[in-house]
DNA sequence: GGATTTTCTTGATTTCGGTCAAGGTTTTTA
DNA sequence: TAAAAACCTTGACCGAAATCAAGAAAATCC
């Protein structure tokens, strides 16, 4: 994991939605606190337990954060996308992590330090504002999550979580391509992956999808939302 | 459900944990957007998709969060006490509610109108860091309930549960009195009443607990936390 | 305080999804 | 591009927990 200079980071930083809001000469005070890294496929940004010292920020890449179970096996919370804040929770609770964070693909991230951010808020309520919905947001997520992983038998995650991954149009027929190995899908569903490979097969042979490695094409939407057995 | 004279607003508004920091002459400008309410146990206070005024605190009484499954049962999320929050992370979105509350004892509750809260944060730096850090701690349970939902047995989240109850004190015994029926408990831990039953008769055969109605009395809290098979 | 309803327990049975095992496919790497 | 590794699929089997059923206990209501 590799810091680095400090030029590239304003213009990150400017980018992410959660700062995009804020007018740039007000971003100024917030840049020392602001340090970005690399890091390669596979590598560790921290662990569940560790203490961070400010929220991350994905600029580019794909982060995972996921649990180690008991039987050391993962379990999958989510797939942070660019753009995205990771750790708020944490950085404003002084709490040790819950969970563990690892790049799936080459990544670029930034580190914006507590003492920073509060300064932030303190100085500026637009921003705070900004950093309240983002944490609602994570929480209803979650909920959503909870009510699918709790509510829902497999073949109904895996339907609502291809209906989540439709695009807005009203097309009918449409292709959705997983950022992710079916495995991780199967985790993040709390699925076996032989369970989550069944499902899809189940629906590929009700003719509602067409499964060819990563890319599913969904041939009716409407069909999918309301499949059962 | 009736709201109430604003005269002892102002007295359960000091009174709640996210207010008690904040100085009391800077809590007035607050009280125009505050309203008191009651209600009678088993009265609905919101639904599942309703668009709520503001953020709700409970003074007293006891308040059930939940959804209700397309078979017509109920998933039990929450039980908020008195003193807690609760509907923050929809107000500051703008989004429907994804839970349904309803008061499972008489109660009294405030609602500080989305306004008023924002302004509120805007004039005070310090109040919107104790939300966020209110909302970070939902957002930890939320992740903590997950985790025993999807990582655990049933056994396990019986005992993760009666964990969390235990008091901070180091005494080997200790009695812990339920707060709510089994079956909602039961609910909330994703069990069926009849698993919930049965992993408290298993732990009661181990020896480790004493159940008679809502009263456990828990022999050994260090047996209980490693209580296997 | 007895009747009625709700809640809880216990046993028998079923089922969904996990595990195990093995073969096929794709991706990675050297 | 061949070999190795990782990933995915499919079938057979198993087991944890849900469901069904019925009786016991507790709470609620006249």
């Amino acid at each position: 994991m590799t810091p680095f200079t400090p030029q590239s980071i304003s213009d990150n930083l400017r980018r992410l939605p959660l700062f995009s809001g804020i007018p740039p000469q007000e971003l100024v005070p917030l840049l020392p606190g602001v340090r970005e890294f690399k890091v390669r496929a596979h590598e560790l940004l921290f662990q569940k337990g560790d203490t961070l010292r400010g929220i991350h920020m994905l600029v580019s890449g794909q982060v995972k954060l996921f649990m180690t179970t008991p039987q050391g096996t993962e379990k999958l919370f989510t797939m942070v996308k660019p753009g995205h804040a990771f750790g708020e929770a944490v950085v404003f609770l002084d709490r040790p992590c819950p969970v563990s964070a690892e790049a799936t693909q080459d990544s670029t991230f930034l580190i914006v330090a507590k003492d920073a951010l509060l300064t932030m808020m303190d100085r500026n309520p637009a921003f705070a504002r900004q950093m309240l919905a983002s944490l609602s947001m994570r929480l209803h997520e979650l909920m959503s999550d909870m009510e699918t992983c709790t509510l829902m038998n497999s073949l109904q995650r895996v339907v609502s979580y291809l209906s989540h991954q439709l695009p807005e149009s009203e097309d009918p027929a449409c292709e959705i391509r997983l950022d992710t190995s079916k495995q991780m899908l199967a985790s993040r569903l709390n699925l076996a992956p032989e369970t989550f490979s069944r499902a899809l097969h189940h629906l590929a042979e009700g003719g509602v999808i067409e499964v060819s490695g990563r890319t599913i094409r969904v041939l009716d939407t409407q069909r999918l939302k309301t499949f059962q057995a």
